[in-house]
DNA sequence: CTCCAGCTGC
DNA sequence: GCAGCTGGAG
């Protein structure tokens, strides 16, 4: 893999002709996010298009009703639903959130951790949203390792275990994690998605291993 | 591994 | 109808 460097420069340029086109300019992405704000943005996400969360501003409203996780401790189970309603999975999200939150108030005195392994001992928080906390609030790149990179490396480089995916992306990542990991979400959906991949315009297909044997 | 659990595009 | 959507818990 020494065209690492190569593929991750095309990776970043391809979400720059994106984000000019305002293609992919979603509201968790835009500024900088404290931990809160990541860990709902996730959580609303579970399961539900990127779209579906934009499109029906559900993020903001929900940011501006409960900008922090005190706001949220006083928020009725009916007053979540209703905002979570159109991105369907409304009862088990709110169920979450407030366990979520109680937990966090009662064993954390209302701070999200910065560890890994106290972020895992929160009620709702796993591991894909415990590394996405801490790569796009504080910049780390600890692999937010989900369907879309896991699609992308089996088809692109033909990487299965969980183990080689790490090591794999990490490397990748290194030159600004946040906006590779975020890029391959995005490439996940254009591009190297299911069933059959799109690969014209993708930023990998040269190095892609799918497109040499089948790709279109 | 299975279950969860609703909306969307096909 | 059905699979997929920036997963987590048991």
């Amino acid at each position: 893999m020494i065209f690492i460097k190569e593929i991750a420069r095309n990776i970043l340029d391809w979400y720059q002709g994106k984000w000019n086109q305002g293609l992919n300019r979603y509201p968790w992405r835009i500024g900088k996010k404290n931990p809160y704000q990541i860990l709902i943005a996730e959580l609303l996400l579970q399961h539900t298009t990127a779209k579906a969360v934009s499109d029906n501003n559900s993020y903001q409203i929900f940011l501006e009703k409960f900008p922090d996780i005190f706001f949220l401790n006083r928020a009725k189970i009916q007053d979540l639903i209703k905002i979570l309603n159109p991105l369907g999975l409304y009862n088990q999200k709110s169920e979450r959130i407030k366990k979520l939150t109680k937990y966090i108030l009662e064993k954390c005195e209302g701070q999200i951790p910065k560890d890994k392994n106290d972020l895992l001992k929160v009620p709702g928080i796993g591991d894909y949203i415990a590394n996405a906390i801490l790569t796009f609030t504080y910049d780390q790149n600890e692999v937010p390792l989900d369907n879309n990179l896991k699609r992308i490396a089996l088809n692109v480089w033909n990487i299965k275990t969980k183990e080689n995916l790490i090591h794999f992306y990490k490397k990748l990542a290194e030159p600004n994690p946040k906006i590779i990991y975020w890029a391959l979400f995005d490439i996940g959906r254009f591009h190297c998605r299911k069933p059959v991949p799109i690969c014209k315009g993708c930023p990998m297909i040269q190095y892609c291993g799918f497109f040499k044997l089948k790709g279109s």
